[in-house]
RNA sequence: GCGCCCGUAGCUCAAUCGGAUAGAGCAUCAGCCUUCUAAGCUGAGGGUUAGUGGUUCGAGUCCACUCGGGCGUACCA
């Protein structure tokens, strides 16, 4: 609806040229008596033009040129806002644009030819997936889904690292099972990796290989065994959630490749390190941080950062338009320094976005359930998945605004799980399934010929908010924000299911019935495409 | 101490670039099924948007400070 307005406003700029300076914008106001979208233009230029607003809002209203059969009628109101209201055809129009591009409704080629990445989830193959990466996981996935929907060609990529300190300690704790079901008597350390599935992988390796693997190297066999069983677990983890990532990266080609050396070259040409204490430091004091940051250890060892910055060069010498980082607070500390880093040796680091999501505290009965993957204190993905299927927990995950902490309580979950939203989302889906399956005895049809007949308020209501999708598809993918497609679905199930107590179909007389029809139809379609970019299913019954 | 995020109804959360009377769900209370799924609908109660000050036609939203919470602040990743 925004878009016959703007082109007005457009227009009008040559009467009103101030116009021009200022940014106009449509709100679809909160209460239907102040029409069905609004400007407040008019107040934005009383400073420039130093007239009462409602006087320069009815001069707007002079210059604009309003087609009678789109705009029924014009308001000014409350303190200088402009009040649109549409024609009855106009807002019936949707019907036909749904109908015609059915699962393609809501898509636009605005950003076609833009290739982004994103990168989530990225978790180190040391544990099981636990509730805590499912909120990374979903929304990462759905975000993705976004921005395909409004054009781009995305690749979804998962960076991890197989190196380093936390999987020698995960080598090493297998060892110490496996030497454990050896009948050996040792003491378990406490900081290793308490986990069940440590001991089953230690049970399997002595399945295949009996005792002889007492005195391997517990960096070999142990931890590449873990390792593969561990990737491969949290790989199904994903699959479950409808989640394929198309790349992974391991952090060890960086240094396999000359990645790392490459970029400290670069950093040393540009004269941005020192040497300190026997460590190379990076100047990040001159590039806008607060302080130098180590970037090779006195032990030779690169800091996380090094491999940090040269992982994002790669990934933008590969040529994307957009990158998205999405990941947990915990790591809110470093990118800054990446960023700086990437724009010291000439990247745009414009092109990449980073998504911070807040924790999720896990509650179970009122309590907290403090999460560690080396206590194996946690709940999994997969425990969650089984007790609350996949379109609970990706409709949940999408639910909030990433930068608010969420609380999830376990046993809500389980036990109230019919009470959760996505339920009512779904419930107007398989209604409308079943009208459908209904009118095929009373041989009523689709149709576009009687949409004129579409005129109770909740009728009204409805089609308007179907005008709404593309738009909010639009501006989520844009503040890469999914949780705006959440709210926008429970207002259309809302107005569906309001429209379906009010405007009965069955023993209705026939055109009008069809166009109630017609309208359900349309707006199966719409719920439908919505649930699809969250990835969540929309079942035919119930 | 410093940095990022947050504080909205009893609970969990929305609120368009700063817009009009701050909205939903859960919970509580009162209604609605011989009619397309009651997993639904209608209504009621519930708020000094943590606090103080500022910016302006207008502030939950922006700025400053205070209080409270989360996460960081390594030659860990």
């Amino acid at each position: 609806m925004k878009e016959y307005l703007y082109s007005a406003f457009r227009e009008a700029e040559n009467k009103i040229p101030e116009l021009k300076e200022i940014s106009i914008s449509f709100d679809v106001p909160k209460s239907i008596e102040h029409g069905d979208l609004s400007s407040n233009a008019a107040m934005l230029l009383t400073k420039r033009l130093k007239k009462n607003p409602k006087v320069i809002a009815q001069e707007i209203i002079d210059a604009l040129e309003l087609n009678k059969s789109v705009i029924s009628k014009v308001e000014i109101a409350g303190p200088g806002f402009i009040n649109f209201f549409f024609s009855k055809d106009y807002v019936t129009k949707i019907i036909k644009e749904i109908l015609d591009k059915k699962d393609k409704f809501g898509k636009s080629d605005k950003f076609k030819g833009k290739r982004a990445n994103v990168e989530f989830v990225s978790a180190n193959p040391t544990g099981p997936l636990t509730v805590g990466h499912g909120r990374n996981a979903v929304v990462g996935d759905t975000v993705a889904n976004l921005l395909e929907w409004i054009g781009y060609d995305v690749e979804r990529e998962y960076y991890f690292n197989n190196a380093g300190r936390q999987m020698r300690v995960l080598g090493d704790s297998v060892k110490y099972r496996y030497l454990e079901i050896l009948g050996d008597k040792i003491e378990f350390p406490q900081d290793y990796y308490q986990g069940e599935y440590i001991k089953d992988i230690a049970m399997q390796l002595f399945i295949k290989y009996g005792d002889s693997l007492r005195n391997e190297d517990p960096e070999s066999i142990f931890k590449d065994t873990a390792e593969q069983e561990i990737f491969f677990d949290i790989k199904k983890s994903l699959a479950n959630l409808g989640i394929n990532h198309k790349i992974f990266f391991n952090e060890n080609s960086l240094y396999e490749e000359g990645k790392i050396n490459e970029l400290l070259k670069t950093f040393k040409e540009k004269n941005l390190t020192y040497e300190k204490d026997g460590a190379v430091w990076l100047k990040l004091s001159e590039l806008g941080q607060p302080e130098d940051k180590v970037m090779v250890k006195s032990s030779g060892e690169p800091t996380y950062r090094l491999p940090d910055i040269a992982y994002h060069s790669v990934k933008l010498q590969r040529g994307y338009d957009l990158l998205i980082d999405l990941f947990g607070s915990d790591h809110n500390a470093t990118y800054p320094d990446v960023m700086a880093g990437l724009k010291a040796i000439g990247y745009d680091s414009s092109k990449v976005k980073v998504l911070i999501h807040q924790f999720v505290t896990i509650m179970d009965g009122g309590e907290v359930v403090k999460m560690s993957t080396r206590k194996a204190n946690y709940i999994t993905l997969d425990e969650l998945n089984g007790e609350v299927g996949k379109d609970v927990v990706r409709y949940f995950f999408n639910m909030r605004n990433i930068n608010s902490h969420m609380f999830f309580d376990l046993s809500v979950a389980k036990k109230q799980s019919d009470e959760n939203p996505v339920f009512y989302v779904q419930y107007a889906h398989a209604r409308i399934n079943s009208i459908l399956r209904r009118v095929k005895e009373e041989q009523l049809e689709v149709s576009i010929n009687h949409l004129e007949l579409l005129s109770h308020e909740d009728e009204q209501a409805l089609l308007k908010t179907l005008h709404q999708f593309s738009e909010e598809v639009l501006l989520s993918a844009k503040e890469l924000e999914t949780h705006r497609i959440c709210t926008y679905l429970y207002e259309l199930a809302a107005a569906y299911h309001k429209f379906n107590r009010t405007s009965r179909i069955l023993g209705t007389e026939r055109h009008l019935a069809e166009a109630r029809l017609t309208l359900a139809y349309a707006t199966m379609i719409v719920i439908k495409n919505g649930l699809s970019i969250l990835g969540v299913s929309a079942p035919e019954e119930m």
